[in-house]
DNA sequence: CTGAAAGCGCTTACAG
DNA sequence: CTGAAAGCGCTTACAG
């Protein structure tokens, strides 16, 4: 391709000059640019991002560090959203294949490496070191569903607390006064506040939080599968659980069919995320729906804000939640022994 | 952070030598590389990247182009197989932002300016100019599901013609005879080639192939409702239907059930992709299973060869597709009147 | 308004 | 085995 220096031999001029049009700097005189332009049009000139990063710093690159696999459907809605606020920013997206186990391996020399403008993080253990590293060093972040707050270190995520609160009442509703809860797995920002919305859920229903009705997964349809089996070979099964995801709650509601019992004529079940499958599941899914979409753009927007403006403050965002119901849930069967 | 100057300095020794023992050349004595070692230990210092790949013109980077939401499941399966085989290779993705429909844009120009070691491609039409620019240039690229070749340039896909043939052939076998199918976008490869293995499973059963009976549709759920729709307007609709992808076919069942009729008891249907969605849907989808994340990790492990080595010659891959049977395909019924 | 020169952080012949 | 120098393709003071 053609370089800075064939455009200026071209035109005629230095490639200072040339670099002064394709910056658009005023002190250079419309004859000038005029040679200069026909010049670039000519030779089908491209600056070269890479060498152009050398000298400023910036690379109008973003990274990403998603440590889950993009085949969760929240994931993929998240990337969905940050593409889409990407399109026509001038940036692109860089994957980081991160090697968060190797100790050797740091996650800002990877970024500085990279000459990265700033990253979004999704995923990572609320305790991991590169979090520290993170907010120790000046790349602009944003973190999603992760509440780290920083210099240069912002977040967002859904208000999950008050989204398992909802479930809860409205399970406690329908009559439910044994309602399980099928966690996140723990250490993550994200599982704890939910564990915290579901156990102010009972409080405020006046229910007591019972250990044998917590249940911890990975968020996916096997988890789920897995902790409902538990779930159910209690002495005493929930009438209704809670779920930290809509692959979870599908995963449960699996289980329950499985047993021979039937949802929510025996068991009601809430899911949470409102993915697309959640409406298409049968029984479709009362579920906590979170705006991914608009959290995974938003995050770059703030990103991107922050890379521009040094005196741009991160953002700390929460975005509402609201109960979709369904026909997962229904009234508590009137159990034929009243043994509670 | 420490560049390699800090290091030439700390270690009394020129860059020059520094660079060799970074690029583990041999002509350096053990005591000099053990200096330069401590030294680069000490100042925690790693090589730039970006000024890296000015001169070697390597950016250790492959680039990605995909034209279709990532919120798509073969996508997202797509993005895991690519993700995973590029792990621990020393490279990362880069996803471009890429303006298809504005006629200034250059994706040659946007690699080359992003110094792109590769890219692979996917959703992209057969004749959109910026094959012919791939094929044009010297940059190593794999094309998902379009059959392009070149110099530099290879392709990947499934056996989708005795895919959906063996669809047929399932059919046939259950006595079906008035067999619909909704295709993709015409246009694409694949489309192409699962029109044609179902014309050709038309064929090899007898059937004479019928216009009404093909719709088209944009892979989605709704567009599958939508395809569906017509079909069962239609004076005598189908009693089966093959569907180009599964979440076409969950939106056709969901269609057939909106009506009134049940699936597999008055249609059959049959998916294609064995997304992780077909076996959970209610009835759980017979379908054509594609290797997806395989073809994402094969087609990065080959553009890699490509990449490193100029003779490697660029592949073109088929991988085989297989028929899942489930619930959602029975028996045809036996109709009152006797009309065909 | 224009251009010569230094420099971003590296690698690579080449000379010694 | 080691290092001085040129160069990758740009930008940015600075002098004129």
């Amino acid at each position: 391709m053609a370089s800075i220096h064939d455009v200026a031999k071209e035109a005629g001029v230095s490639v200072a000059t040339v670099s002064k049009v394709i910056n658009h700097y005023p002190d250079v005189s419309d004859k000038t640019r005029k040679k200069v332009r026909s010049a670039i049009e000519l030779l089908r000139y491209r600056p070269n991002a890479i060498a152009r990063g050398l000298v400023t710093g910036r690379s109008w690159t973003v990274g990403v560090l998603i440590n889950i696999p993009f085949t969760n459907p929240y994931v993929a809605e998240l990337l969905e959203g940050i593409k889409t606020a990407l399109e026509n920013s001038g940036y692109d997206l860089m994957r980081l294949s991160a090697r968060l186990n190797d100790e050797s391996y740091s996650f800002i020399d990877h970024c500085e490496s990279r000459n990265l403008d700033g990253v979004v993080i999704f995923g990572v253990e609320r305790d991991h070191r590169i979090i520290g590293e993170l907010i120790r060093s000046d790349i602009p972040t944003m973190f999603v569903d992760t509440d780290v707050m920083g210099n240069r270190v912002g977040n967002i995520t859904s208000d999950n607390v008050n989204g398992v609160h909802m479930a809860v009442s409205h399970l406690y509703g329908l009559g439910h006064r044994d309602i399980a809860y099928i966690a996140g797995t723990l250490g993550h920002t994200v599982a704890e506040r939910r564990l915290q919305g579901y156990k102010q859920g009972l409080a405020d229903c006046s229910i007591e939080y019972r250990d044998k009705y917590l249940e911890v997964c990975d968020y996916s349809f096997e988890g789920g599968m897995v902790a409902m089996r538990k779930l159910l070979h209690l002495q005493s099964p929930p009438t209704a659980v809670v779920c930290t995801s809509d692959m979870a709650a599908m995963g449960a509601i699996h289980e329950i069919e499985a047993w021979g019992f039937s949802v929510p004529g025996d068991v009601s079940v809430v899911g949470f995320d409102n993915i697309f499958e959640a409406k298409v599941f049968k029984p479709s899914l009362t579920t906590v729906n979170q705006n991914i979409h608009n959290i995974g753009a938003r995050s770059i927007e703030h990103l991107i804000s922050m890379i521009e403006n040094p005196e741009y403050s991160p953002p700390e965002i929460m975005e509402p939640a609201s109960l979709v119901i369904r026909q997962s849930t229904g009234k508590v069967k009137v159990s034929e022994d009243q043994s509670r």
